[in-house]
RNA sequence: GCGGGUGUAGCCGAAUUGGUAUAGGCGCCAGAUUUAGGAUCUGGUGGGUUCGUCCCAUUGGGGGUUCGAGUCCCUCCACCCGCACCA
């Protein structure tokens, strides 16, 4: 390679542009299947196109490309696509406050994000761009649909759902966060409406299996908790009119203490449970709890409600008359909506049966402790013990185990299957998936209804259904498409006048099978393409923010699920077959591995200011008062300063030029504005702020600001070096000078010219080893997503490549190697400096297509190692030792040292452990 | 309340899984360069210290197991995330 470059400054925007249009010219990064070459789908997280791209796009982004370039150069054949999620709120917000048209809006933004991931230096392929408010893309998701209904798991229902009176739109469970809406924070109310869903409950077993797929715990465990699968029984009691009444319990062992039952207040015998003397209180009551919002509902230790409907109903193990009340806490979307309450055993029941003077009948006998007494119990009992007075199963243990598990429980089950009174039964906390959303910038959903009340599917050949662009945001609130006529009038199958249905899609329907469009997003006959789709499915590493595990992640698996079962697989799976690949499970899971990144947060600010009252003794503060003041405003104390350290119950607090040592006794108080409620000693080390970033907050940093100053390699660099990925960080503004200064070193080293002299073969050996380590380091972090560490492992081959330029005691080849290891480490990281290096130096083809450095073991491996040697487990000595000692040797060595003689005084080592090459201790 | 996670230097963070704690970076200090500032370069810095190529302490606090613990166990504290009347 040519040694002798002209020496010029690192000028980031120059070359940035340059290999910008370079690599767009040449197609560098154009995917195509290849059955000859092993496949690898990268895919990270679509945007919602809200006009700019932040630092957390750049955060997920950035090292996702990295990896998907690294996987490339390891010999893979890369898909890497980006699309957009351009349905949803915000564009019809800007429609209705400053009059723009929703896809006007959402398409402009677009335009604009693209070219900033196009800055970012991403590989994306862009002629497989999908966005989901296209027509031609929401023409699937209406395909999809449809389909889903012909199978049977999409269906029109009338249930209770969060009606959001703010956004004037349903929405999904998982979409409201305490009672709140979690987009406006708006509190959501429970409204009984006919809308569409998807059967998500058939696959709730199905969704508990992570068998197959790499995810982390987290995810996983966070989708278990929210399937919340429980084992009980169904167990049917009578209403005194002979109505079947059921309950789900998880305790049908403590069946024979059911001493009354509730029913959800809409629950549908109410009005027929409900006697007339009654009925004034439950009608009252009905009404209440309807116009109650949820958040009303949910609050904390809220006093428990109810009515009693003055019906009974008849308890099938004992035949026993019970009253049957009605009352909020049981909620009509779970189970039966109906509970039988054994007050005895149950802590809700229990603070009921109080609150309204019911019985309460133990049937559990505590184990090892006297039996309970009522009256007189103080709180439910639900520990362990033995059944009494429960008919058949008294006596039977009963432990703290879930559904059959527990003896008891097992007992009860089988002595009701028996009777034919209830059977086994698992009941799942999660609902169907309520997809049906009265807002206009969606995919309409392909359904009409006929004069006569049918509701039937838009033919497929008249798909889209499309969204009118002539519709008034100004007229009313809610969904325009509810009066536009254009839309609203059409004809069903027999050509009668019809009307159509104005619901839009969820877009998480719409982002459920978006990494199938990008395998053919121009496909006009079929949503995906399946010789495409046999190459290139399943994803292999999606990346993307975790707190889309319980939406979209779910979403998406029960989605893939779906497909599978109503065989909108098997032409791909046929292709596979014909290209050799076995399709037997790669449909059951739409992603092999998952990784998430955590959150940029907004830059830390300055210590806030403490204020320490007390009294000086002997050299140090004890305080009476300490109080955090916001801001460094003048206040007067004894001691004011910012907190450098603490630990435990003292702290140093620089004040002015001094540092002063404060103790902070029990007794004195302490007041930190920033976190409620009384305060402690122990809080005061965090109060530093921290904050997302936001407009209103004033901290946003805009990427597109440091890729003028420092480029975008540098801001690549930067964000995969700062953090530990999935935990992010507060964002500092001072950090980004070190990841520029790493690469105009790298500039300098990789554009100077390097001249021999005094070649030593040691130098040569010691720089090829190092360089052999950093390759597999390198290659180590990036295969586990530990950018940080691969960086920081480049940063230390940077300083010794100074060290080496300036002895100049390396050969040619060695220095050129190290130099050529330098750049191709760091392509998938600083795609663009390294490519104009390497062409500099005269580099055959793009660095982006180079193969991967593997490192050499016989290389890399260590001729000497430092050996420690301890004494008691104390580091005494260090000895330079061949890699190769033995453990006589070792040991020998250690023992000579003279530094470890002085500690042994003379003393016979009791025992000796060699840990050779690495460490000897010695215990006396 | 239930479930999960985290805690290492002034700050972000390493530590190849029980074996040299603090790699790498920021910051800070001193010097060089510069009209000045910034940038850059050189050296230093990690707590204490009798300043030494020495020694002692140190991974939120306390205790334990082990020849040896940031890593394993117990316990307490703080912070973050998820769920929250789910029968």
């Amino acid at each position: 390679m040519a040694t002798n470059l002209l020496w010029m400054k690192y000028g980031h925007g120059a070359i940035e542009q340059k290999w910008r249009e370079r690599w767009e010219a040449d197609g560098l990064y154009r995917a195509r299947v290849d059955w000859d070459r092993p496949k690898h789908y990268a895919l990270t997280m679509l945007p919602y196109p809200s006009g700019e791209l932040h630092m957390g796009h750049w955060y997920a982004v950035a090292p996702s490309d990295a990896r998907a370039r690294y996987m490339r150069m390891k010999g893979y054949n890369v898909l890497f696509p980006m699309g957009f999620d351009a349905f949803g709120l915000p564009a019809e917000n800007a429609a209705i406050q400053r009059n723009i048209h929703p896809p006007t809006w959402t398409y402009a933004n677009i335009d604009r994000m693209r070219g900033q991931f196009k800055s970012m230096g991403t590989m994306f392929d862009w002629e497989r761009e999908a966005v989901s408010c296209d027509p031609s893309y929401y023409r699937w998701s209406q395909w999809f649909f449809k389909r889903l209904v012909e199978g049977g798991l999409a269906y029109r229902g009338e249930a209770v759902v969060n009606w959001s009176p703010s956004l004037q739109t349903v929405l999904a469970n998982e979409q409201v966060i305490d009672g709140k809406d979690e987009r406006t924070g708006q509190p959501v109310v429970q409204k009984m409406m006919a809308q569409w869903f998807f059967a998500l409950t058939r696959y709730a077993e199905e969704l508990l299996s992570f068998d197959g797929i790499d995810w982390p715990d987290p995810v996983r465990l966070m989708q278990t908790n929210w399937i919340g699968r429980s084992e009980g029984a169904e167990v049917a009691f009578t209403t005194e009119h002979g109505d079947r009444l059921e309950v789900f319990t998880t305790r049908p062992d403590t069946l024979w203490g059911a001493t009354f039952m509730v029913l959800a207040p809409e629950h549908p015998l109410v009005a027929s449970l409900t006697t007339d003397d009654q009925r004034v209180a439950v009608t009252a009551y009905q009404e209440t709890t309807a116009r109650r919002s949820e958040i009303e509902r949910m609050e904390a230790d809220r006093e428990k409600t109810g009515v009693f409907t003055g019906g009974y109903a008849i308890n099938p193990v004992n035949d026993e008359r019970i009253p049957v009340w009605i009352a909020d806490y049981v909620l009509p979307t779970y189970g039966s909506g109906a509970i039988m309450a054994v007050p005895a055993h149950d802590g809700r029941d229990f603070e009921f049966a109080r609150q309204f003077d019911l019985p309460v009948f133990p049937v559990i006998h505590p184990a090892g402790e006297e039996p309970l007494v009522e009256p007189g119990m103080a709180e439910s009992y639900v520990g362990p013990g033995v059944m009494v007075n429960s008919g058949p199963i008294t006596g039977v243990e009963t432990n703290l185990e879930k559904g059959r598990k527990n003896p008891s429980v097992a007992a009860a089950i089988d002595w009701l299957e028996e009777r034919s009174l209830g059977r086994e039964a698992v009941n799942y906390r999660v609902r169907d998936w309520l997809i049906s959303r009265q807002r206009y910038w969606g995919s309409p959903i392909p359904m009409v209804f006929t004069e006569s009340g049918e509701v039937e599917p838009v033919p497929d050949d008249a798909l889209p259904v499309l969204l009118p662009d002539d519709v008034d945001f100004q007229k009313a609130t809610g969904n325009p498409l509810n009066w536009h006529d254009g839309f609203l009038q059409t004809v069903d199958s027999e050509g009668e006048p019809a009307r159509r249905e104005t619901d839009t899609l969820d877009t998480f329907m719409c982002s459920s099978w978006y990494q199938l469009r990008y395998l053919s997003p121009d496909d006009e006959l079929e949503p995906f393409d399946p010789e495409e789709a046999a190459y290139w499915l399943p994803v292999d590493v999606y990346t993307g923010g975790a707190e889309h595990a319980t939406m979209h992640l779910l979403y998406t698996r029960f989605f893939t699920k779906a497909l599978r079962d109503i065989g909108l697989y098997d032409a791909t799976a046929e292709a596979m077959r014909s290209h050799g690949r076995d399709p037997d499970g790669l449909f059951d899971e739409p992603m092999l591995m998952y990784r998430s990144q955590g959150q940029i947060l907004g830059e830390e600010r300055d210590g806030d200011f403490v204020v320490v009252d007390g009294e000086r003794v002997e050299g140090h503060v004890v305080a009476s008062s300490v109080r955090v003041e916001v801001g460094a405003g003048p206040a007067d104390g004894l001691v004011v300063g910012e907190i450098v350290r603490r630990t435990e119950n003292v702290l140093q607090v620089r004040a002015g030029d001094e540092t002063v040592t404060v103790e902070i006794p029990g007794s004195a108080t302490v007041d930190i504005p920033s976190i409620s409620g009384t305060n402690d000693v122990n809080q005061l080390k965090h109060h530093l702020e921290i904050q997302r970033m936001s407009k209103s907050r004033g901290n946003v940093i805009d990427p597109d600001d440091l890729v003028a100053q420092y480029g975008a390699d540098t801001v690549r660099t930067y964000l995969m070096f700062a953090y530990e990925w999935q935990k992010g960080g507060p964002w500092d503004s001072r950090g980004i000078v070190g990841a520029r200064r790493f690469l105009d070193d790298v500039w300098k080293l990789g554009t100077s010219a390097y001249e021999p002299d005094a070649v030593t073969d040691e130098a040569v050996a010691a720089l090829r080893r190092l360089v052999h380590q950093t390759r597999a380091k390198v290659d180590r972090d990036m295969e586990s997503f530990k950018w940080n560490t691969a960086v920081a492992a480049l940063m230390s081959l940077r300083n010794e490549l100074q060290t080496v330029q300036k002895g100049r005691a390396v050969d040619e080849a060695a220095w050129s190697e190290a130099v050529d290891t330098l750049l191709l480490l760091l392509a998938p990281i600083a795609p663009f400096i390294t490519e104009e290096i390497w062409q500099l130096r005269g580099g055959e083809g793009s660095v982006h297509v180079q193969p991967w450095p593997e490192a050499d073991p016989d290389v890399a491996k260590d001729e000497s190692v430092t050996m420690v040697v301890q004494v008691n487990g104390k580091v005494r000595d260090r000895i330079e030792v061949g890699a190769g000692i033995t453990e006589t040797e070792a040991i020998e060595l250690a023992l000579a040292s003279e530094r470890v003689q002085g500690f042994l005084e003379g003393g016979e080592p009791k025992k000796v452990i060699a840990r050779p090459p690495k460490l000897v201790n010695i215990v006396v």
